[in-house]
DNA sequence: TCGATTGTCTAGCGGTGCTAGGATCGGACC
DNA sequence: GGTCCGATCCTAGCACCGCTAGACAATCGA
């Protein structure tokens, strides 16, 4: 039994060398350079190996996607939990999100911009991902206002979120006044 | 003369065609599907004749992207001065924002998602796309409020907006509460 | 020790964006 | 009208992509 149980850890051992590699190499030279022949030099196996873990990139990029859930939604928690008063803790938690996002392109995109094969707003969404819009709704919850529906309040706000962090990262707004764009954008959403 | 005129004028058409086609195949069957030999095949021209009109697929990209602007501008407009009243124009322009982003995904990508190598929020941005953001100043710039800049507004405003359509066509949002997100989005960023 | 199973690799398929170089065609000149 | 020449276009092919069939080696159980 022994024998099969290091042949597990390894297993699992070289999985997590896949992804671990894949997001690395993304946020070193973006998810294009990404390929499969690639990828499978760098943890110095051959590229069937990686199709004996995952069926295909997708599913690459998917596991990446996840491992980045479970960290941006510490982060956020992190963020969140230092902070004094429902306002101060929206504003970190704003702060937090697009701070993840600045960092953490590659992630960041495997999330919410290329296609990781994943399930949203389902019953069969992958856990962290619940999790990381469960770790918006906390904070966010509590400033929705009086009738308005939290979920819906924290649908509106990671939107907002999103564009901020996408059209600043695609060149589309211009870099310096994020600072200000969240400012306005707690001041207006968030109900004290 | 009138030869090379005529020659001229072909060549103008044949590129519209590129477009409008690149542009039609995106929309029935997505951007992936836009191969060089498929639009190839489909203007009855070989490969190579693409390339003496764009430099690559990217630029293609970006001339469905221009094209895309220029009506999203038209629409917005259209939506916004059939609206009495600030408040309603900023509903309207919403709504107009959204349904385009609805009704043509592949124009809506071309110009946001995907990298067409157009400057943005730069003095050599495309006139078509710096007009677009000016359709939304015009209706934004009345409800920003007092003391907050009509275009950092404008900005987070056009994010907001792009988040939800974004998120929402790729399932990250529950589809059937757009209605209720822009209501609440109104509601909270435009001053009245 | 031998057969079976498991694991891995080599080699290759059909596809991609893009391009070099030859063929062809049409207008300009003798 | 015949010849040349330049513009125009296409055939063929490069290097790369994601993915996989089938050969091979290593390991395990009998």
């Amino acid at each position: 039994m022994s024998v099969q149980e290091r042949k597990q850890r390894e297993r699992a051992d070289r999985e997590r060398l896949i992804v671990a590699t894949a997001r690395e190499l993304a946020e070193q030279q973006g998810w294009d350079a990404v390929t499969t022949r690639l990828l499978a030099e760098r943890i110095e196996y051959s590229q069937p190996v990686l199709y004996s873990h995952f069926r295909g990139k997708r599913e690459i990029i998917g596991a990446v996607a996840i491992e980045g859930a479970a960290e941006m939604a510490a982060a956020l928690r992190a963020a969140t939990s230092a902070a004094d008063g429902p306002r101060a803790r929206v504003t970190a938690l704003a702060r937090a999100y697009l701070d993840f996002a600045e960092r953490n392109p590659a992630v960041y995109d495997a999330m919410f911009q290329l296609d990781g094969g994943l399930a949203f707003a389902d019953e069969d969404t992958p856990e962290p991902l619940k999790d990381a819009f469960a770790a918006l709704l906390e904070s966010l919850g509590e400033v929705a206002g009086d009738g308005v529906h939290p979920g819906l309040f924290t649908e509106l706000f990671w939107a907002a979120l999103h564009g901020l962090a996408t059209l600043t990262r695609a060149g589309r707004l211009p870099a310096g006044d994020t600072g200000r764009r969240v400012k306005l954008l707690v001041d207006r959403l968030a109900i004290v």
